[in-house]
RNA sequence: GGCCCUAUCGUCUAAUGGUUAGGACGGAAGCUUCUCAAGCUUCAAAUCCGGGUUCGAUUCCCGGUAGGGCCA
């Protein structure tokens, strides 16, 4: 394969969604194995809609999943601006090429002729195309209705034949432009439409692979005619199926987050997300289902692309993401649990963090999740005092144990007062009230205000004697009081 | 409405013209000193339908059906 240059260029007249983020993974890695550049084109011809904060969010997503891009409009490049509204006068130059080779023309025609044509064709069961109406008019009609300042659009002289390409994902390709029709490139000299000015940037911008979302198939052979007219080389294509949601229609906001930017405040991880998009609609053809992107680089291959859609299912996103949070390191989980902490207003230090996290690393699937797993550590919340009472006991048993587990513990020295101390003193009452769930339960759910949390020496060490003495007491008194 | 794409457990998917149709997530059950989590073991769960071609089709072909996409 020869020099290999790739595109997203998303229209920043939404957040990143998980849809074109899959997309840029897949020519990320695409191009990566290729050793190629990869670029980031805005598309915002539609200026009422595209919004900058809608951009930031795109480049924000885009470096937070680490697909950085070789050129873009922050960084610029070769073929630098990379924002098709800076770019008027390159569209300009192309759409007056056609229109001096006669393969574009003014068009007059009113959006309500145009719509009753449309609504006659489809009542009589033909596809919807523009009759061609404004296609032979005269030099002189033509000058005589600008001068009028009457609107109007550009159209393309589509040839009428049939359009073949070969997709890397699909194969072969047939279209027949006959049911196209005469499309619109153009609002004007300069301000081009969606599929003109896409064919534009891509050849002035060397892109030698469009790798996109199938909602582009019935695009191609329009951008491949207006390609042959303007003498650019026809490029490779590869349509990827498209992501859906819950009932196999298009993502939707209850099928998950709009913004990429909302999973990272969920807390998953971006070699999570990664990995997960990576194996909606690819598979390396073995069982491995762990991937990092540099993995994904070398083993990725178009072949083994999946033609059909996939549903976004957020359970396996999980758990793609409890495994990354389970190999994580310590230090970096911390770092990462230390702002919910901070912000819920929880004072700690490095140490009992680190205890914490290694005590509720495997116990949960997203970061977020930290704080209300991990919380009664700072401070404990009221409980019903029935759930003291191990489901096999009684509260005079459980009122019993704790009294005993008290006692004992106020005997260890503070700064013995760690697992290893405290373990013995918990066998022999284990032994003394009849089996560990007598003791083990109670002692677990007075330090932990909660019916399931880890075991209750983990706790206690990281609690401090007095803490854990507090708590103690104030089960008991729960307990009495019923 | 026209055109295009697609079809394997609930979901993501593997496989091959001949397999007990494999794995993962989720679900169920069990084991692991109380609960949760993790881990391990086991179980349930799929080739859309109908025709061909073939000794044999989930796989190849055709037709339906369903879903999706684009055309505004």
């Amino acid at each position: 394969m020869g020099v290999v240059r790739t595109r997203i260029a998303p229209s920043p007249t939404g957040f990143l969604h998980i849809g074109t983020a899959r997309t840029a993974l897949f020519n990320y890695i695409f191009t990566k194995k290729y050793q190629g550049q990869f670029v980031l084109r805005i598309e915002d011809t539609d200026i009422e809609r595209s919004d900058e904060k809608f951009e930031m969010d795109i480049i924000e997503g885009l470096k937070w999943l680490g697909l950085n891009w070789d050129e873009g409009p922050e960084i610029g490049g070769d073929y630098a601006p990379y924002r098709q509204s800076e770019r008027n006068y390159t569209y300009a130059k192309y759409t007056q090429k056609l229109l001096d080779e006669n393969k574009a023309y003014y068009c007059f025609c009113s959006q309500e002729e145009l719509e009753a044509q449309r609504a006659d064709l489809i009542s009589e069961g033909l596809a919807p195309i523009y009759s061609g109406k404004c296609r032979n008019l005269s030099k002189e009609e033509i000058a005589e209705k600008l001068n009028g300042n009457n609107k109007y659009i550009i159209r393309f002289k589509m040839p009428g034949k049939k359009i073949f390409f070969d997709d890397m994902i699909r194969g072969n390709l047939e279209f027949d432009t006959e049911l196209v029709g005469d499309f619109a490139i153009a609002k004007n000299i300069g301000i081009p439409l969606y599929n003109f000015a896409v064919v534009v940037d891509d050849f002035e911008m060397k892109i030698t692979h469009i790798i996109r979302g199938e909602d582009h198939i019935s695009n191609t052979p329009k951008q491949i005619a207006l390609c042959e007219a303007l003498d650019f080389p026809i490029l490779q294509y590869a349509h990827l199926p498209l992501i859906l949601g819950h009932d196999r229609s298009k993502m939707s906001k209850r099928d998950g987050a709009t913004s990429i930017i909302e999973y990272k405040k969920q807390g998953f991880l971006p070699e999570a997300m990664i990995n997960f998009m990576a194996l909606l609609g690819w598979n390396p053809g073995t069982n491995k289902e762990i991937f990092s992107i540099k993995e994904l680089e070398k083993e990725f291959s178009m072949e083994r692309i999946q033609k059909s859609g996939a549903i976004f299912n957020i359970q396996k996103l999980e758990s793609i993401n409890a495994h990354y949070i389970k190999k994580m390191t310590l230090e970096k989980l911390a770092d990462l649990c230390a702002p919910y902490f901070k912000k819920a207003g929880y004072k700690t230090n490095d140490e009992k963090l680190k205890k914490i996290i290694k005590l509720e690393q495997e116990r949960i699937k997203k970061i977020s999740d930290i704080l209300e797993i991990a919380k009664f550590f700072f401070e404990p919340s009221d409980y019903l005092a029935e759930i003291l009472i191990w489901k096999k006991s009684n509260k005079e048993k459980a009122l019993a144990t704790l009294k005993d587990v008290l006692k004992n513990f106020e005997s260890v020295a503070d700064n013995n007062f760690n697992i290893q101390n405290l373990k013995p003193i918990l066998d022999i009452l284990t032994e003394k009230h009849n089996g560990a769930g007598e003791v083990f339960w109670p002692l677990r759910v007075a330090l932990s205000s909660q019916e399931s949390s880890p075991p209750p020496l983990e706790i206690a060490e990281i609690l401090d004697k007095k803490e854990t003495l507090k708590r103690i007491k104030i089960a008991i008194d729960k307990l009495m009081q019923i």
